[in-house]
DNA sequence: GTCCCGACTGTGAGCGTTCACAGAAGCGAT
DNA sequence: ATCGCTTCTGTGAACGCTCACAGTCGGGAC
């Protein structure tokens, strides 16, 4: 008597057939379970013959251990979380899949958490939801200032990292540096000639945006070239294309041109009013979509590595993991300036 | 003697307090921690004064049930898996986008696999991966061939659907309807007076693209119009900009080309060989990424609703996990043609 | 032969929940 | 009073694994 046989709760039997657990193992192969987790994380003190026999246990009932309970007894699920705005746009969606990848390389698991919104609440709702889910910790792609300030508001009961932030102590961050690759753009152009860069920058709410101000300011300064009065947009084409109706108004040779979506509107307007690029105005976009060789002319612009961005945000998040945390570091990529067609020395 | 009270081992204290469990709000509310765990559950039968203790408790201690002790338990982590290749790509993108909200609404978490390189092997060891990881269930977003082919292949232990599949009798799919989109695409230009339209197909290893020359060709019998020969292309601009240059070749005053990304390629090229883009050659695209508008010059195209198909390819994989499912079903999103200026009346 | 040590293997407990019961009040009806 | 309900609450076990510790066994040294 005693234990009545039920049927089993679990077993995620879709076709009938229960899983099989560690208990089954170690009975079919005449050990106890211990020895079976033993050989599962190969201690090294097992006997040859008795792995052997485990191992083929293990084939034979297509056993593989249940993550849910190795997680429940070490604390660790192994799985890390990433909150990110929109996921449709170039910028993003890369730097996820660089997350991914790195995550995958390291053997972690990732779930995501996609902001509709975003701002200092939604940014908290998401990673508290990952942290209840489980999450060993998250990675906040944080382009936007809003996304840094929700940073300082996050629970930190798991450690988090930012990506594409700007500068800010709270969290550790792994980003492209924005700063180096507006310079370098502004400086092509300071190089072919041109008298000065004007500039089209993202919205002021984005940090990403801002150091490209900063950094094309600081190269135009460099230069001792005077600086034009900034021009925004908000990244779609359609501000590029009204940026662009300001600047033929103005004697502007060069433009610099925070994302390529901009550039793309720009040149769309440049076109429409018969202005040629690049022989009456060069063109220098930032991002280099895959559509950017293709534009009418073709692109010239700033590549970033996103895969590499990926593999420095896990590095600062599994050492926070594995407790040799820096409390703060900011891991930063250089960018590549890519040549193409748009730009051409300064008409004389 | 006893216990021995050590260390505990868990509690991912990493500012040292550890976690509130069950056992903590039971003991602070004076109950026991099955009364507790039937508040959560909000169980009718609780005295109304019990529940407010323990609530009170709950509140006090920032008590967060341990999700993962619950899917042990349970046998289900309220965790879905999405396999996804090209996520950069704007269709992936979107489509993982839509099934994340739809999966947060339904109050499921969402783990992603993202796949480097596209074949049997790889689908089959993402699905695995997500697997044993603990996901519920999982969602392959496969337009490509390979990976409808290697659904066959995949393990049936959890509830599998399909998103921008063809059409395949081994898993529920949820779709957009690509026949339906390249049929009215075809229709626009035909009604716009042109003999016939061209067509610049997707590769032949996405089903999607297949889709899509079948609407076209349907329509263009349907309507008695001659069929020209396929050009082929890769969804690459680039792709597009060469099946212009066979293109012009020809006597074609229309085409539809099968995603925007090839349509501006297309626009490129003939835009550097003067041949003006619509008064000569209309061109309608596939998709409306956000660029397509600001095109030179704004494109025609046919829109695709990523949300819906993530909430019917939700509704799909819900289903089947509470186990009234349809072993087979197809749920198909009507697309929208959008009108802009790439296409005009024939010219005469 | 006894002791000790290394190599290997097993046992008990516990991770934080939920499920299936069993049990304790409270209360109207007999 | 006693019974039999309903209403509410508690107990034991289980989920599948890992950790800490306690064996068992064989053989070389004394």
């Amino acid at each position: 008597m005693g234990r009545v046989s039920r049927a089993p709760r679990t077993g995620r039997g879709l076709l009938g057939q229960r899983r099989a657990v560690m208990a089954d193992v170690a009975r079919l192969a005449g050990v106890s379970y211990q020895t079976v987790s033993r050989v599962l994380h190969d201690s090294p003190d097992v006997k040859r013959s008795t792995r052997d026999r485990v191992l083929a246990a293990i084939q034979q009932l297509d056993y593989r251990p249940n993550p849910v309970a190795q997680a429940l007894v070490t604390g660790r699920s192994r799985t890390l979380g990433v909150v990110s705005f929109d996921t449709t746009l170039y910028g993003p969606a890369s730097t996820l899949l660089g997350i991914e990848q790195a995550a995958h390389d390291a053997e972690h698991a990732v779930a995501i958490a996609s902001l509709r919104a975003l701002n200092r609440s939604t940014v908290v709702e998401a990673v508290e939801r990952l942290v209840r889910q489980g999450v060993d910790g998250v990675v906040v792609v944080a382009p936007q200032r809003a996304a840094v300030d929700a940073l300082r508001h996050v629970p930190r009961v798991v450690p988090v990292v930012a990506v594409e932030a700007g500068p800010d102590d709270s969290v550790p961050v792994a980003a492209v540096d924005q700063h180096a690759g507006a310079a370098s753009a502004t400086r092509h152009l300071l190089e072919l000639g041109h008298r000065t860069v004007w500039h089209v920058a993202g919205p002021e709410d984005w940090l990403e945006a801002e150091q490209r101000v900063a950094g094309w300011r600081a190269e135009l300064s460099r230069a001792r070239a005077p600086v034009p009065p900034l021009l925004r947009g908000d990244w779609s084409a359609r501000s590029g294309y009204e940026a662009a109706q300001r600047l033929v108004e103005t004697d502007a040779t060069a433009v610099f041109v925070a994302n390529d979506q901009m550039a793309l509107g720009l040149l769309r307007y440049l076109h429409e009013v018969g202005r040629e690029t690049p022989r009456t105005l060069s063109v220098v976009g930032f991002d280099d979509i895959p559509e950017a060789a293709y534009f009418t002319p073709p692109l010239t612009t700033v590549r970033q590595d996103f895969a590499e961005v990926g593999r420095r945000c896990l590095r600062l998040l599994l050492a926070q993991l594995e407790r040799r945390s820096p409390a703060y570091e900011r891991a930063l990529v250089a960018p590549e300036l890519v040549v193409r067609r748009s730009t051409a020395a300064a008409p004389r």
